[in-house]
DNA sequence: GCAAGGTC
């Protein structure tokens, strides 16, 4: 009996050998210089093994002559138009292997990845060995984790290929080529001509890109469209002796901040008519700090490109920590944790069940530059994962001034423990003094203070992984295949600042996805439902609630009323991307000082129109009587959408209305006023936040963050 | 000359 097993990938065909034969194995090369046939006995069933791999998918699907050539149909065709399955080219190495494998074999055992495209990549393999042998038995091995327990129970318990699978994939592929095809010839062929820029470009359409490209222009126009708000918000700090100094704690207030000045003020006036502070509780409790989640969950540690962010259960660690024990600078701490500081590291959530996470392998005291920098941080992170959570003791103190809450909480590190190792992350101590509940005190500091929102950032290349993945557009292998597809096709370009690389959209980019938005449809070509919608109808196929074909024919109605839509009003895009190139004789960076100059203008006539207000009503205090009247009005208004409702402030606020017409004037200190009228920021703004970085979100819009 | 999904 002779068993050909097929693996996904040349590194999982070599791990299941190793674990299937205990030791003895004769090793073949083949035509592909990446693929190896393993021949050893498997001794459980007592039979001939001969394991291989492919590397990933083997066929290409394309039309057939008279689709391909792009003159040869409209491209409204390609929907119903045949789609031919063949052996990529790169891939008739691997072909002739497994044909010429499965010649002598009984039965042929699958053993690619557990998720659809292996199963997809599976039925491949069945395909191309039935060619050669029409009555080989076909099996599927079932495995999670190179474990030699569960690739034995693999190989003892096969399993039938999940065909709903296969035809899930199957579906995608159709529907994407098609999809993509059509509209990237359309687009192509109707923008070619009408500019001469375009001439040699192919301007493509994906479900995938163009997602990825409306991420890009969404943040983008966020930016450009971006004016600062001002907000307000109370600060409240208390002063005490400690040690025979004076030390000031900052209250952040639990409103956090307000938008609309006189609501903020009308709070802030009820807090001044009662000033003394009364601490409502002090709570504390011990806190950890992992290093898992940070660590594990950015991704950028594991290896390779595919993520794995688990260890075996049988991985042996101790050999690895022992060799780090040399180094002068994490030496001490390899040691102390051989001397009972080791803790297992948390699983994580990702497992591509062909390599561990990254790690050292041996000690290398030799290295220089970057190459220098990644073993320290590799091997700092291998380390802080053996070891045990950082532990500290927080302190939260609530108060209460003039019915209003405020808060503040203060951080003692009991132990480092990993963060020994990894300066990496940053936690440390911030001091609060004693405080009891129900102890009273006056405020050094009680001030109405304002700051502005700012200009959200461009999107990050980090961002925008992290949106497609949240999506659902690509996987983790093709994300970064998307974000370079749409560099390629000059949609958007990368500007790096520092070490942070930003995406910025090309006016191209820009007037594509305006003018289908111009057009609108149904489903936005530039949004990630109709991803999101092949996703979903993919998982029904694979439940059994849905065929394969009920599934394309739905879908690719779908497609051909969006296509018409876009055919039609096809002039409504070359008009917008008519304005859009004209544009783009002004440079990048001038556009950005048009719109900053614009801005300036705009803010200058503005504070043109206060001044002359302040004229006109010449006097003072007849401004004062104005700005009260107005705030009163504006107070009545804006009650019930404070963002903080509740009977307490509508009580306090109506009644403050009537208090603040009869004796702001008087009430009110002058700098505060001055505050109002001008709008000026306050000095110290920056320096709270700076302090309470959690913070800075504000309420309006979550991309606004306080100035800081 | 088009897509997205595997893998190297």
């Amino acid at each position: 009996m002779k068993v050909l097993c097929v693996a996904e990938k040349p590194s999982i065909a070599r791990s299941v050998s190793t674990i299937l034969s205990g030791g003895q194995i004769t090793t073949r090369n083949t035509a592909d210089k990446y693929v190896k046939n393993y021949d050893f006995i498997y001794a459980a069933r007592n039979a001939n093994y001969t394991v291989t791999a492919v590397r990933g998918h083997l066929f290409q699907h394309d039309f057939p002559d008279g689709y391909r050539k792009w003159s040869s149909c409209e491209p409204f065709d390609l929907f119903d138009a045949p789609i031919e399955t063949m052996v990529s080219k790169d891939c008739k190495g691997i072909e002739r292997n497994l044909m010429a494998e499965a010649r002598g074999a009984q039965m042929l055992m699958i053993w690619t990845d557990c998720d659809r495209e292996g199963e997809n990549i599976g039925a491949e393999i069945v395909q191309v060995c039935r060619k050669a042998n029409r009555n080989i038995q076909v099996k599927r091995a079932r495995f999670s984790a190179i474990i030699a327990q569960q690739i034995h129970r693999a190989a003892q318990n096969p399993v039938e290929l999940d065909w709903a699978q296969v035809h899930a994939v199957e579906a995608r592929i159709f529907l994407d080529l098609r999809l993509g095809a059509a509209f990237t010839r359309l687009q192509t062929l109707r923008l070619q001509g009408r500019f001469p820029e375009l001439d040699l470009k192919v301007v493509s359409y994906g479900p995938c890109q163009f997602p990825t490209l409306g991420f890009v222009v969404s943040r983008y126009e966020q930016v450009q469209s971006f004016r600062p708000e001002t907000f307000w918000y109370i600060y409240l700090a208390i002063s005490r002796n400690v040690n025979g100094r004076n030390e000031e704690t900052e209250f952040k207030w639990r409103r956090g901040h307000l938008f609309e000045a006189p609501v903020a003020l009308a709070i802030y006036e009820l807090v001044l008519e009662t000033p003394m502070a009364r601490v409502t509780s002090v709570k504390k409790k011990s806190v950890k700090k992992w290093l898992a989640e940070g660590l594990y969950q950015r991704g950028f540690l594991s290896y390779p490109r595919t993520e794995t962010d688990q260890f075996d259960p049988n991985f042996e660690f101790m050999p690895l920590i022992e060799k780090q024990a040399v180094d002068p600078a994490w030496g001490a701490f390899a040691t102390g944790l051989r001397n009972g500081g080791f803790a297992t590291p948390r699983m994580g959530k990702k497992n591509d069940k062909a390599h561990p996470p990254i790690h050292p392998t041996a000690h290398a005291g030799n290295l220089a530059g970057d190459e220098k920098r990644v073993y320290e941080f590799i091997t700092r992170r291998f380390l802080a994962c053996c070891s045990k959570d950082a532990e500290g003791w927080e302190t939260t103190i609530e108060v209460e001034c003039g019915g209003e809450e405020f808060f503040t909480s203060g951080l003692s590190v009991l132990a480092r423990n990993y963060l020994e190792v990894y300066p990496y992350d940053k936690w440390g101590d911030r001091h609060v003094p004693d405080f009891a509940e129900g102890e009273t005190f006056m405020p050094a500091v009680c001030e109405l203070r304002d700051g502005q929102t700012t200009r959200p950032a461009l999107l990050t290349e980090a961002d925008l992984v992290s949106l497609m993945d949240k999506n659902g557009i690509g996987t983790d292998a093709t994300i970064a295949q998307h974000i370079q597809t749409i560099v390629d096709r000059e949609y958007v370009m990368e500007r790096m600042e520092g070490a942070t690389k930003y995406l910025v959209p090309s006016t191209l980019g820009i007037a594509l996805v305006d003018g289908y938005n111009k057009i609108g449809f149904d489903k936005s070509l530039s949004k990630p439902q109709l991803r999101r919608d092949t996703e979903r109808e993919m998982v029904r196929i694979c439940e059994g609630l849905k065929s394969k074909e009920d599934m394309l024919n739905e879908a690719i109605e779908q497609y051909k009323a969006l296509f018409v839509k876009a055919r039609g009003d096809f002039d409504l895009l070359i008009q917008h991307l008519r304005v859009s190139l004209s544009l783009a004789v002004v440079g990048e960076e001038d556009q950005h000082q048009a719109v900053e100059e614009a801005e300036v203008a705009e803010a200058e006539a503005e504070a043109g129109e206060e001044e002359e207000e302040e004229e006109e009503e010449g006097e003072e205090g007849v401004v004062e009587e104005a700005v009260v009247e107005e705030a009163g009005e504006v107070l009545q208004a804006r009650t019930a959408l404070l963002l903080v409702p509740n009977r307490l402030v509508h009580r306090r606020l109506s009644r403050l209305t009537t208090l603040m017409k009869a004796s702001y004037a008087t009430r009110l200190s002058i700098p505060l006023h001055a505050n109002l009228m001008r709008q000026n920021s306050s000095t110290s703004v920056s320096s709270l936040h700076a302090n309470h970085p959690r913070d800075q979100h504000l309420q309006r819009n979550p991309l606004h963050r306080v100035r800081g």
